[in-house]
DNA sequence: TGTCCGGCAG
DNA sequence: TTCACACCGTCGT
DNA sequence: GACGGTGTGTCTCTGCCGGACATC
């Protein structure tokens, strides 16, 4: 705990000063100079100027009406501003377009300033915005535009570095400053590992311009709707670092569906032949097939079929190459047929209060055999809480800040490989006994904290009990070691419902399907697994009684 | 005047 | 900071 | 049946508030 929020009004500050001390200690080889200044510069403000420096950066935007700025422990924001302009990290000239304008000014003001071209005071603003737009073209600051307002603007520069710096301390731009608050005041609680003094989210300059690069690539694609401006800057980022190489692969692959949606094939075709993303391959022969090159895409459908990236690919192979022989005129293949799981059909009274899961839930439910809306939460979660010392291992490099949920190799294809004997140690609990005392006791121990694979709400002490009888060992080990084959692929997919037999030491899973669902890719997936390890599971099909008007 | 939403604080 | 899933429409055989 | 697009509930908290907008 780095300060007591409920005791300190300036607990945002010490945790931004320990941010930037913490970096400090770590990155001195990477800092640029402009960083350096950054840092040192910002400990020789005056106390009132670094609050409000901070609350700026923690806020949205960049532009910041003093009315808006209004903080008791800092006092007058023109005051605490002083310092920042004279700096030049505030600005309070800053020249606006109008729909800045728009976005600062409220509406009253708005038509009390622009009265005269507004035709329709009662439009919406952003109709109003419409209108103007042609008739102000200019940038100019907010006095020069309403010099009757009387109130000063203050605008944020160096918002690009402060997000370097909140990188370099979390690795990833997804978390924020209010994350330590977040965890001083106990709404979120870590796991605590172990790491090295030195340790850093990232290894060198070049990893964190990077990240930046790609963030900025897709930040740009989502705002612009046009994957078009940012594709060639991603195709031309080259990057020896896997992590990086997949955000870039993900990203690509974004690019690539979002062309093929809006029709350009040939693009979408080669951003899909860049991208190393487990499905930028299937949709490459999709894409082939659509374009009618049956030839080409069946080419790559049996280049995928030496060698599928993982099952999802395959089972997508298996319906797409008899489609393209048949397009091509080739005899058709003898095809494997699947057993059907078993099959429960119901007709249950229309309820449009619950979901068709919980109406099932409801109609199975007896004292004897209790069932439980799970999906991927039961497995996951024992998985979680056996396995918690091999995920929290304190290997090199997986924990570099006490704010992550998990390792930052969780996806990498060698996360397992990396803890084989950890892993091992865990799994070999499950050959005789000592797994139930284990997640019992790890479940107490870590009850609440952050971790990727327990959903603790979704995981009462009752359930985990009743399944720690019902299900075989055997049956969680083999579970987990197909969801220790491909995290990301197998931790999707699982049965609705649980439905578990405390006298009888027995379970069955059940698939919810109401009229007009059908069986996911991933769902058919677990299917086959669990037919195939003689595991009970039932697809349970709904019908509504009475018919739908 | 009521509702809804996004931003903000801790 | 989405993601997993359900639901619905279409196409083609 | 295959496929793709869209909607939904849930995520990582909870409560408060200002402001836009709809409706009357
Ligand atoms: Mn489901
Ligand atoms: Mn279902």
């Amino acid at each position: 705990m780095i300060s007591n929020p409920l005791e300190d009004p300036f607990y945002y500050l010490k945790n931004f000063q320990h941010v930037l001390d913490w970096i400090a200690a770590r990155y001195d080889d990477v800092l640029s100079v402009d960083e350096q200044c950054f840092i040192t510069g910002f400990a020789q403000l005056p106390v009132a100027s670094q609050a409000l420096w901070v609350r700026m950066v923690m806020r949205k935007g960049e532009h910041f009406r003093a009315s808006k700025l209004n903080y008791p422990e800092i006092g007058e924001p023109s005051r605490a501003a002083t310092a920042l302009l004279a700096l030049g990290w505030l600005d309070d000239q800053a020249p606006l377009g109008l729909a800045e304008v728009f976005e600062l000014l409220q509406k009253p003001e708005i038509l009390a300033r622009f009265s005269a071209h507004i035709t329709r005071p009662k439009a919406r603003k952003s109709d109003w915005l419409e209108e103007l737009a042609g008739v102000f073209p200019q940038q100019q600051s907010l006095g020069q535009w309403h010099p009757g307002l009387g109130e000063a603007l203050y605008s944020l520069n160096h918002r690009a570095l402060c997000d370097r710096l909140r990188l370099m301390f979390f690795g990833n731009l997804g978390q924020s400053w209010s994350d330590l608050v977040l965890a001083d005041l106990g709404l979120f609680s870590y796991e605590r590992v172990e790491f090295s003094p030195e340790s850093r989210a990232l290894r060198c300059r070049a990893d964190i311009e990077g990240y930046l690069h790609l963030y900025a690539c897709r930040e740009q694609f989502e705002l612009s709707g046009d994957a078009e401006a940012v594709l060639q800057q991603v195709l031309d980022y080259e990057v020896d670092n896997r992590w990086l190489q997949r955000r870039r692969a993900r990203l690509l692959f974004q690019l690539g569906q979002h062309l093929e949606r809006a029709g350009a094939l040939d693009r979408a075709l080669q951003l899909y032949q860049h991208s190393q993303h487990p499905d930028a391959r299937q949709r490459s022969i999709r894409v082939l097939e659509r374009q009618e090159h049956y030839q080409a895409a069946l080419s790559l459908a049996q280049v995928a079929q030496q060698g599928p990236v993982n099952d999802a690919e395959h089972q997508h192979l298996l319906r797409i190459i008899p489609r393209l022989r048949r397009k091509l005129g080739l005899a058709a293949l003898a095809v494997v047929k699947s057993t059907a799981p078993d099959r429960l059909d119901l007709c249950l009274p229309r309820d449009d209060a619950s979901s068709v899961e919980q109406q099932v839930v409801a109609h199975l439910h007896t004292g004897q055999a209790p069932v439980h809306y799970v999906e991927n939460t039961l497995i996951n979660g024992l998985f979680g809480l056996l396995c918690w010392p091999a995920i929290f291992a304190p290997l090199p490099g997986a924990f570099f800040h006490p704010y992550q949920v998990g390792p930052a190799d969780l996806h990498e294809d060698d996360f397992y490989h990396q803890r084989t004997e950890l892993f091992e140690r865990c799994l070999a609990q499950l050959d005789d006994g000592r797994y139930r005392a284990t997640i019992g006791e790890t479940y107490a121990a870590k009850k609440g904290l952050q971790s990727p694979f327990v959903a603790w709400n979704h995981l009462p002490p009752g359930l985990l009990a009743e399944a720690l009888e019902c299900l075989p060992a055997a049956h969680l080990k083999l579970w987990f070691r197909r969801l220790l084959l491909d995290i990301r692929a197998n931790r999707t997919g699982m049965p609705d419902l649980i439905q578990l037999y405390p006298e009888q030491k027995t379970y069955r899973m059940i698939e919810v399907k109401g009229p007009g669902d059908r069986l996911q890719d991933n769902q058919l997936r677990w299917l086959a697994f669990c037919q195939a390890h003689q595991m009970p599971v039932t697809v349970c099909y709904v019908q509504w009684q009475e018919p739908a008007q």
